[in-house]
DNA sequence: AGTATTTTGGTACTTTAGTATGAGATAGCC
DNA sequence: GGCTATCTCATACTAAAGTACCAAAATACT
């Protein structure tokens, strides 16, 4: 927001600039007239396609962002959460067990807890939902 | 954002306005030329950033596309392709069954065999491989 | 027309996933 | 200390998922 207002600041300024300069060249002559034309032009048209690439980048930065209110709105402890990224990362309960150096039976709690809070039948729906909830990155 | 280039944008063309009437008011002479320059420069300008979003728009969709060929490489058919993305939307083996029409049994053949080319050991592991090789989209 | 591939379906079996219930351990909060 | 939430683990069970192997159709290919 800030550098919005100070590039489109530094324009209004190069833009009196150029006018001041273009009244210097009109009236010594005209035959760089068209020159000028040609680079505000080519300048203008830069500075467009500068600007709706950062805006539009900073918009899909938050489009994949993780919704962290969502997960506490959900009710999803951090343990949870932990255990439902290894399940989209397509880990069966007894590989998570060993990575989250937990018992099967703990995950086994942890996932019926998230099926649960999730709204879903199987742990593959439950990945459809938490990304469309964006609660997970893909 | 968008709203703040606007409010830029405006500002500046009421700035090149003001300079057009202080200009009326010292000499009244050849005045059209600044308001020509003016209207090239926000033409570009549009042009810039509706050019942009649409080259952006378009390198999206390529990324979010999925690759058919890759798909053919891996000898994954029309039938176990369909079965493949039921199974990323969180569909069981009875439910995919139901909503094409065909039995439980032949969706498990579909399914082992989408695991043996997909190289993967459960059915959550297929939605992430296969979403790694961009054969499906979310 | 004949071969190749795909699609379909079955049985029998093993493995994994998920439910229900209970309960001990830990940590933060008033 | 007592309260609450989270994390942990277990048993016993049911339900799904997945494997192996087979085989009859429907389609595709040339």
């Amino acid at each position: 927001m800030r550098k919005t207002i100070l590039i489109f600041s530094a324009l209004i300024i190069a833009l009196l600039i150029l006018f001041q300069l273009s009244k210097y060249s009109y009236a010594s002559g005209d035959t760089s007239n068209e020159i000028f034309i040609a680079i505000i032009a080519i300048a203008f048209f830069i500075i467009g396609i500068y600007l709706n690439k950062k805006s539009l980048h900073k918009k899909q930065l938050f489009k994949n962002e993780i919704d962290h209110q969502k997960i506490k709105d959900l009710g999803i402890s951090t343990r949870e959460y932990e255990v439902l990224m290894k399940i989209s990362e397509g880990l069966s309960n007894k590989e998570i067990a060993d990575v989250l150096f937990i018992s099967e039976s703990t995950i086994k709690t942890h996932v019926s807890n998230i099926l649960v809070k999730l709204d879903a039948k199987r742990r593959t729906q439950a990945i459809q939902k938490a990304k469309a909830l964006q609660i997970i990155s893909f």
